[in-house]
DNA sequence: GAGTTCCA
DNA sequence: TGGG
């Protein structure tokens, strides 16, 4: 495995964790899983406002977000049907990033992220457990990744993850601020339609 | 509350 | 393009 660089504590950063192969696969699964479970906008909390990112979920959770709230649950909020299963090759990722003492990954969050899409800046705890790590996936076009530290004020630095690259979230880094930028169309042949797939696992209950 | 832009 |  490649060497990752340490962007921060807690936060590491692998770019070409997955080779060609293994994207295309990946890829393969992902389009799998969206045929069963189509991807679905999530709107605001309270808002209502719809987000730009449209969203799907592999695993026993999804997380899903609307006027009720940010929440997991267990089926898609359009279809009602369960989230397909986590593909294997997701869990050996987790295995071999998020370390041997991590509980197995229950949420994977397909985020498409189309040109002119953003993330605003945010922080993943929606979770009942946040001592395990986040693992995130970077499929087609390069992200404009900006990641500050665990208080919206600290500061910020910007990155670009390739499709193939691993993000690791963990200890002082599990509640970093994070968030995308922007994606730039053209720069990957992986999908064929400019675009981006990030895929983002995480264990939610405590193991 | 993960929505929204702008300036150097 | 980077920063915030």
């Amino acid at each position: 495995m490649q060497q990752a660089l340490e962007l921060q504590p807690g936060c590491l950063w692998w770019p070409g964790f997955l080779d060609r192969a293994a994207q295309e696969a990946l890829l393969a699964d992902v389009r799998t899983a969206l045929a069963a479970a189509p991807l679905f906008t999530p709107s605001m909390p309270r808002t209502g406002q719809p987000f730009s990112v449209r969203m799907s979920n592999f695993g026993p959770l999804g997380w899903v977000s609307d006027e009720a709230g940010y929440r997991y649950q267990s089926f898609h909020p359009d279809t009602r049907a369960p989230w397909p299963a986590m593909p294997e090759a997701l869990i050996a990722a987790w295995r071999a990033l998020a370390g041997d003492d991590a509980p197995p990954p229950e949420a994977g969050l397909i985020n498409w992220y189309e040109p002119g899409t953003r993330m605003g800046l945010h922080q993943d705890r929606d979770e009942r457990d946040l001592t395990a790590p986040v693992l995130s996936l970077s499929l087609g076009d390069t992200a404009v990744f900006r990641i500050g530290g665990a208080q919206r004020r600290d500061p910020t630095r910007s990155i670009r993850l390739a499709s193939g690259d691993a993000l690791l979230l963990s200890g002082p880094s599990r509640l970093a601020f994070h968030g995308v930028d922007r994606i730039i169309p053209g720069t990957s042949t992986l999908i064929g339609p400019p675009g981006r797939f990030n895929l983002t696992l995480r264990r939610v209950t405590p193991p």
